[in-house]
DNA sequence: ATAATGTCTTTTATCGTGAAAAAACAGTTT
DNA sequence: AAACTGTTTTTTCACGATAAAAGACATTAT
């Protein structure tokens, strides 16, 4: 089968959503910035969107000829990456029981299972080792280390050097960096959506990613930066699964957000430390309380 | 060509130079673990060895009926791993010079080079890219970050925040703990090595590696121990290529590295700390001094 | 009964191949 | 001449295939 044409599935439906914005597109140049594509894809795009009578192409008119309707666009599952596939696949195996640490994960089944290739399942085996979940025996199988408390343990308390280390050094920037817009953005966000928590408890753990990155690359080192995302692949499957009193913890945690920024807007060293720790410290309550017992009882 | 088999052509050669210590082998299981192979390269070996006039071969019964020649051995090149390959032509096009930031790294290119199949060099590079010198863009070429000076200092910054607090959990360790047994071995092996300096001193970066490897163990966190590889990796090519004065740096951290023993031994964590912080200055002043200035130039 | 050997099966490591996507080049249009 | 479109080349991504290596099963020896 070779190769999906994914990317140019996923661009082509953004494409469309482009569509009810204007009458016409603009140049291909353009339009492959625009949706982060190459040309070639952008030309594949505009083919279709011609064949399907929904622009008119010549050369550089690109005329809009009807809104697009709902089976204009390609279902979504074919729009995602193999890699991602393949995480997802992975990742429920992982959380839905009965994944033991020092279990063997065999590339080849999980290769037939999932329904790919065995290359892409070792790639994304590799590029997956770094969240220190799995580990590669020599020339044989991939051993499971398990989700556990210990697991948990390890991750946060790196989570929380790192993180201490890079709101002392966002508090230290200048007045004039461009951080502090940002920062003031997230904060607007931040209330709009405490104002709203009933509806859209569930938007915040993209908020949270974005705002925690935002103190991260302050550090201005790209360990550190990187590994955050460790801890937003953890968190984000850790949202997914553990719904329970999501709202409230959301809620909470808003509050110690916007406490922490605060202590952040002050550049006054020891509330920044104070807000931070108080934020971190309840946030690893959170992940903690999450683990099954089950999945507790191991050692590292 | 598939798979070449320097697997079974290094242990050959290593269960060569068992044969000098005895009359005759153990069984198939037992010299596999003493190998580290299965017993299906095992028995590859011993058929060889059958062939070649070097054991009698029948059942339990393996007799050594003469003494390995050299031409026994497989050439050493024809031993090495295909990512062992790959990581060195890589290194040394990267530190050859003219391997500027911003550079694009081109796989089809690196693998006709180096003369192996492509998915070897796109795995080599995907579990190399946790280094933080290269960086994927999707769907298209990596970048080179480059070996700059900002990429040492970040990489010291973490390895210093890390030694600290693995060699505080050091001195914490209880009293009965294998580690000061391995602590105390290696001090004797620093001992040793110091009093022979003039014709050893190329043996420290082993006996480096070792020391420190140890004491993050102490912390206990997979991510800790886990980013030593980056640092061993960097520290291992940095000492290939920076000869200069080595004599005399390696005799200075001896002298730091029994100093540290010391304060770990004496449990203070005052001293520990000290002695942590004043070997870690002075390696970090020898890793930046080894950059050339037109590397440390670019900014991150 | 335990631990070895002999044999067969499965999995991993690596390559070549081909379609998707990017990138380079050449020719047009404003 | 700068920016676009048309065309060709190159590179990336993913697959199936195959030898090396590991692992499992059956048999035999102590």
């Amino acid at each position: 089968m070779s190769k999906s044409n994914n990317v140019y599935k996923d661009a082509y439906n953004r494409c469309l959503r482009l569509l009810d914005e204007t009458r016409s597109l603009p140049s291909e140049p353009e339009l492959g910035t625009l949706l982060g594509v190459s040309r070639t894809t952008v030309r594949t795009i505009l083919a279709r969107m011609e064949e399907t009578g929904l622009i008119a192409w010549n050369k550089r008119a690109k005329t809009v000829l009807r809104e697009p309707r709902p089976d204009d666009f390609f279902p979504e599952e074919e729009t995602d990456t193999l890699a991602e596939i393949i995480e997802r696949s992975f990742m429920r195996r992982l959380l839905a029981g009965g994944a033991e640490a020092g279990m063997q994960i065999n590339e080849l089944e999980l290769a037939r299972e999932i329904g790919v290739g065995t290359t892409s399942v070792r790639e994304f085996l590799i590029r997956f080792s770094r969240f220190g979940l799995i580990e590669k025996r020599r020339n044989s199988h991939w051993v499971l280390k398990g989700f556990t408390r210990a697991f948990a343990l390890e991750l946060t308390e790196i989570r929380e050097m790192f993180e201490l280390r890079s709101a002392a050094a966002f508090a230290a920037l200048p007045q004039d960096s461009v951080v502090w817009g940002d920062l003031d953005r997230l904060e607007d966000d931040h209330r709009r959506l405490a104002s709203e928590i009933a509806t859209r408890f569930n938007e915040f753990s993209e908020l949270d990613e974005r705002f925690h990155r935002l103190i991260h690359r302050a550090s201005r080192n790209r360990f550190i930066v990187d590994f955050y995302d460790v801890i937003a692949m953890i968190f984000h499957y850790h949202y997914q699964w553990n719904k329970a009193q999501e709202r409230e913890r959301n809620e909470v945690a808003i509050g110690e957000h916007l406490a922490y920024i605060e202590a952040l807007k002050s550049r006054d060293l020891g509330k920044v430390d104070a807000a931070c720790r108080k934020h971190l410290k309840s946030a690893r309550q959170t992940l903690l309380t999450s683990i099954p017992e089950s999945r507790s009882t191991q050692k590292s």
